[in-house]
DNA sequence: TTGGCTTATACTTATCCTGAGCATAACCGA
DNA sequence: TCGGTTATGCTCAGGATAAGTATAAGCCAA
């Protein structure tokens, strides 16, 4: 084992890939989330690895900022994935997408710049469950997954294989879970519904709606996706989609739009203001309908106070 | 964006890299975390990506299976890392450390191979709290760290130091939070209390117990350690690392090394059974003091059957 | 054989969190 | 002034959690 690892560091030139830098830059615009595209919305903004900086992190912020006029707010690792397209071919250098996830608003990319805000739901229309599923989407679906499920060989297979249709899109009773969104499109991706499997060399089944991305752009998105509607669970990150001041309403229409679920309002508040995330400016929201909302601003301060992370263990005080 | 987009591509040549895959493997025998390492315990096992995989998880599957002869339970990718140490050098290609964690069991691991099992808590003594900390060592830790925080340019500096320092740390009357594994080495890092600092390049302060890594070993490492720590509370990862009868103080053992952290047994006993995660064997356990306890198996059932993840939002169930 | 030590396992209790709904307040326009 | 709309306060039941008490079942040494 020592000796595999003194090998790698003598023969660096072998084992050459090109690296590329991919980004899923999230805003939220009027209820709706967005992510900045290129290519006739066709592709996430990508670059080479090819910076001097210290950590890959600063690397994308920095080309960001250049690409887009504007500072990034939150930056994250997502994956580094070996394209698959290309992986086929085991002569040709390695690719590799390090992808990361960014958090801004659409108001902020300075002008000139060719950027293009799409809304993430065009990719992944099943997954914008607020106001359930249009009904003959929902019937698609469910009709191409179970004749997918019932293609596989022996019996116990299709079992197995509904089982997993269920439980990641939340059939047969089973509760939604908006968090499924990389299994989900990687289950479709498997069972030829996607029009990626068909380029990548599925057998042309029929294709759900959905649009599609170049190379491994959209399980990219899915995964960022899941990310996000994972972390705005424990970690106050919505507050970074958000104009400096705003409504709760506001917030929870943000919060709805990335879950891709509603929420109940009372509750919502509760939770809010119980954990101390927001503040009253002292102003009223101008120009609504109904009565008027009291505006928040996000307390900054609770990012310095809390290392706010759950627990589930039955921690011991003694 | 999209000009960006396409110059990446046709100057693969100019943005090659070396890319390496590098493994947190761990075990838990008798109640002890372990992980393998390499170059006398000082490094962790890595090894060149220059597989003909269809994705980078495989390939860690292969090669690690390869090197110790015995199968890998369970995979995942941690983070990609450009490695900090040769980054000044900006003319050199940049390296890029893929990293995994992967479960096994230290039996496992096939004879005739030169792999080393050190404990975890060896190379992060702090992160043991399962009895408290040894008092010097407490004691070495807040007189050092105090001192960083002091030696800040200004008050409001200083300030904000202790708050980090205390946040991360559990001083001051603050709860210990186990998975801020990462934020505390990196902390140590920068305040030049870790050999790998002085290395870098720090100035020789004096440095605290705790085994140090070559490159960015150590901090991999913690990386991996918190991501197992977060894991193994929605996710029922610490079967992997158990054998495949247990008692349930040997699974409580267990969670507890991981953790560096004592838990409430008749607690941990509701939870484990309320979630129907093992099942009886009908054997009892042999050769213990005290009672004797039931044998228990984990239910692999529970893994199609469910798709666990918990919800923080006030979801609406209309 | 019995008392003491150890671990296993069953119950109890108080508290907090969560989901859900009701009620009232404050604005607008017809 | 009434109806529509959103904001905001409050209640209530059920479930989950933290912590502790009590009893069971082995072993060993006196």
């Amino acid at each position: 084992m020592a000796g595999v690892s003194r090998k790698a560091s003598k023969t660096g030139a072998a084992n050459a890939t090109t690296a590329d830098l991919v980004a899923v830059l999230v805003a939220v615009t009027d209820g709706e989330p967005k992510i900045m595209t290129i290519a006739n919305a066709g592709a996430l903004p990508s670059g080479p690895f090819e910076f001097a900086h210290r950590s890959l992190q600063t690397g994308l912020r920095a080309w960001v900022e250049a690409q887009t006029g504007h500072p990034l707010g939150y930056v994250e690792q997502l994956y580094t994935f070996a394209d698959r397209g290309r992986a086929g071919d085991a002569k040709s250098p390695h690719s590799i997408s390090i992808s990361y996830l960014g958090l801004t608003r659409e108001d902020k990319v300075g002008h000139g710049f060719e950027a293009h805000w799409s809304g993430w739901y065009e990719y992944f229309p099943w997954e914008d469950q607020r106001s359930g599923l249009p009904a003959t989407l929902a019937k698609t679906l469910a009709s191409r997954l179970r004749a997918w499920s019932k293609s596989a060989a022996t019996a116990s297979l299709q079992r197995e294989r509904w089982q997993r249709v269920a439980i990641t899109f939340g059939l047969d009773e089973r509760e939604w879970n908006e968090e499924l969104v990389l299994q989900r499109y990687e289950l479709l991706y498997e069972a030829g519904l996607v029009p990626e499997a068909v380029r990548d060399g599925a057998s042309a089944a029929a294709v759900i709606p959905g649009r599609p991305m170049s190379g491994d752009h959209r399980r990219i998105l899915a995964t960022g996706i899941a990310r996000l509607r994972a972390k705005i669970k424990y970690r106050p990150v919505v507050f970074e989609l958000m104009p400096s001041e705003f409504t709760l309403l506001q917030l929870q229409r943000s919060v709805e739009a990335l879950a891709g679920r509603l929420v109940h309002k009372q509750n919502f508040r509760r939770l809010i203001e119980q954990q101390q995330l927001v503040e009253e400016t002292g102003a009223i929201a101008a120009d609504t309908v109904g009565r008027p909302a009291k505006l928040f601003r996000f307390r900054h301060g609770v990012l310095a106070e809390r290392a706010v992370v759950g627990t589930k263990l039955p921690l011991s005080r003694t």
